[in-house]
Parts: structure tokens; sequence; C-alpha cells
DNA sequence: GTCACCGAGTGACCCACGGTCATATTTTGT
DNA sequence: ACAAAATATGACCGTGGGTCACTCGGTGAC
């Protein structure tokens, strides 16, 4: 009797193409000018049906935003897992990594910026805020383990607090690269990459044991 | 003839008084719900009246973050005129006044934090937008002069590149606190200070002469 | 003093859009 | 075969940003 079972694959099935849909939509004409009946019609279901699978619209956004957290999330793990490099190493090559997943994938970056615009309006305890937040924890963590393992390696000073600069290093992430937006007009020839190495490259400094 | 001048004055006049009211209605309501009619009436007064002096919700909402960045700004010319600290001790309470000004004028300081929100709706070439775009341009000079100074002083590493430092600072201060929020169902005892302080702490060592 | 003019101010109105719900259709269990 | 349950529909609603034809009072020319 795999009935349920089924019914639960095409329900997951139903969900995933929606956000499919709605990537498209939002990535195209922006989160703000993007409607319900634009994700419907591309999503070949109706507007209402929508609803059957996210509370609001807010709520598909999160969706988008979780694909993005679960992206960068893979190409960390990657790295972690990487045996030919000491921590220090590891930890100089999350810079690169930063800038390579926001210039492959431009949108889902932008995505991960507009938290804050979303989840306000997101009934706290639903399964996409829940989930979202999980795998923020685990980047969190990959980061604090890359440096924790350079403290192992003796690659970085071991008075260095992992969780704190794992922190400090996803603030600069979704901070640096916006910032860089309101000041492009202001810097001329500013480049964020340059802005994010060159912050890393201080920090290494400041970390190697 | 003062006629003109006075009538420039009094224009100048009424659109602070929208602003103000904006403040009180977006800080108490946020954003999303609050409505041009409400503002409208905390004005004393017509929603028409209110396209007169901004274009969109949006602008007013830049409105209030250009005053954001100017009380910022303000503490900031206190600290770079303090003739009795070092440039290396002026940078180190950089710190102490981010999170003074995100405890004391909250609503002003995530004011700043959906910048990229409204930007994107607002006419480029609108004076509010130019306006707030100098006041960013103004606030990262200061912190290059902090910079600078402790070059000057000898209290600064003199290979350190204060531009590309003042945009990652200035980008900490804008990713950190609100990736705090994100983190702070992650993290028991989440504390963004904290973070902030201990960012700090490790650029200072990266960075002292 | 008069009067045409100008621009600030008004608020009824438009309409796009998020979200709902009574109803229809399909699937399931017996 | 048929009722019950699950899934989907789309007309409809309310809200709220933005507009515009109009009012009104101060201004300055004569």
């Amino acid at each position: 009797m795999g009935v349920a079972e089924r019914k639960e694959r095409e329900k997951e099935l139903r969900s995933e193409s929606i956000i499919d849909a709605a990537e498209r939509i939002f990535f195209s004409k922006g989160f703000e000018h993007a409607t319900m009946n634009d994700v419907a019609e591309k999503a070949e279901l109706s507007k209402g049906a929508l609803y059957l699978y996210f509370h609001s619209k807010n709520e598909l956004c999160m969706a988008i935003l979780q694909r993005s957290l679960i992206i960068l999330k893979k190409r960390m793990i990657l790295l972690l897992d990487d045996n030919n490099l000491s921590g220090i190493e590891k930890f100089a090559r999350l810079a690169r990594l930063f800038i390579a997943f926001a210039k492959e994938h431009p949108n889902h970056y932008n995505s991960l910026l507009s938290y804050r615009e979303h989840r306000g309006n997101c009934p706290a305890t639903g399964r996409v805020i829940k989930s979202t937040i999980e795998e923020n924890k685990k980047i969190n963590g990959i980061i604090s383990d890359i440096i924790r393992m350079g403290k192992s390696d003796k690659t970085v000073n071991k008075d260095i607090d992992a969780d704190k600069l794992s922190l400090a290093l996803w603030g600069n992430f979704t901070g640096i690269m916006p910032s860089s937006i309101l000041s492009e007009k202001v810097i001329p020839n500013f480049d964020p990459e340059d802005i994010i190495k060159y912050h890393f490259e201080l920090l290494i400094n400041a970390i190697k044991a």
C-alpha cells in the first residue's frame, strides 16, 4: 500500500516545480513586480493551487532562498572535504568560493540578501522557515569546522574563536557585496571582489598560527 | 522680494515634516504594513500632496534612510575630530560607535538594511537618491580618513589600503547585524555585539603597525 | 482695489495584485 | 459503483499605491 508514499512524493514534486516556476518569474521580473498569477501560469496551475503549497508570496520566496543556501552549502562541503588543503588554505579559499557563488548564481545570491524582507511576513512556525534556518545552521557549522580544522593542523592560531569568526565571515558575505551596490557609484572602478579578497587577506594575517 | 526664498524654505519644511510623519508611521507599523494614507493623516495632508514631495513610497523611505546616514555621520565626525586619540584608537572605537548607533537608533539602523529593497523602485535620477549616495560617500570618506590618520601617526601599518578597508568595514556593519537576525535562533545566546567586537579585534591585530 | 494667474493641496477614483472560498474535478478506498 | 477525500479552479474581494480634474488662496501687475 504505497499510495500515501506516492502522494507524498508527488506533492514534493509539485512543490519543487512551483519553486522552479517562481525562480524563473522572480529572477526575471524581480520579486516586487512579479505576480502570483505569473507564477501560477508558469507552473501550469491556478493561483489558488499555489496557496495549497505555500502560505504566501513571501514564503515562496523563502523557499527560493533555501535553495540558494543549499547550492552554497554543497560547494562548501566540497571545500571542507578536500584532503589536500590545510585549514588555513581552506579558509583562504572561502573567499574565492563566496565570490564564485555570487558570480555564477547572481540571482540566488541576490535572493539571500532579501532574507529580512521576507522573513517578517512568513509564519515563524512554517516548515519553510524552519528548514531554511536549518540550512543556515549547517553553513555556519561548515565554516566553523574549517577554522577548527586549521587549529588542529596548527595552521590557525589556537586562540581563535571558530564560532564567532564564522559568524563574522557570514556577515561579510551578506554585507560587503550589497554595500558595494551602494558604493559602486561612489568609488570609480569599484570592485567588490577586490574588497572581499583584501578583507580575507587581512583576516588570514590575523588568525594564522 | 523674498517671496521665492520663503516659499523654498516652506517647501523644505513641509518635506521634512512629511519625513517626520513617515518615520513615525513606518517605524511603528513597519514599511510593508504602513500605508500612504497613514502617513498623509499623520502629516495632516492629503495623500495626493505627499506625491508633490516624493515620487513614491519607496522614495519616501529612502529619505528616511538618508537621515539615518546623517545621524551616523555626525557621530563619526565627532570621533574623527577627537584630538586625544591615535589613529588606531579611533579605528577601535568605530566598533563601539557602530554598536551604539544600532542600539540607540534601532529603527534608523533598520532602515539602512532595507536600502536594496527601496533603491530599485526609485528613479535613479531623483534628488533623494543622489543625496543619499552623497552621504554614504562621506561616511566611507571618514572611515578612510581615520585609517589614513593611523598611517600618519604610525599606529597603523603603512601598507594598509584605507579605501578598501573602509568598504570592508561598512560591509561588516550592514552585514553582521542582519545576519545575526538569521542566526539568533541558531546559536544559543548569540550576541551580535560580541561578533562585531571580536571581528574588530582581529582586524586591529592585522593592521596595527 | 481688482482680477487673472499660478501652484500647492484635495480626495474621489482607478486598477493591479495578494489572498480566499464555493464549487468542480479527480483519485481513493470499499 | 459510489461516496468520501484530496486536489484544483478561477471568479471574487479588499486593500492600498498612485493619479488627476478640480478647488482655493496668496501674489503681483495694473
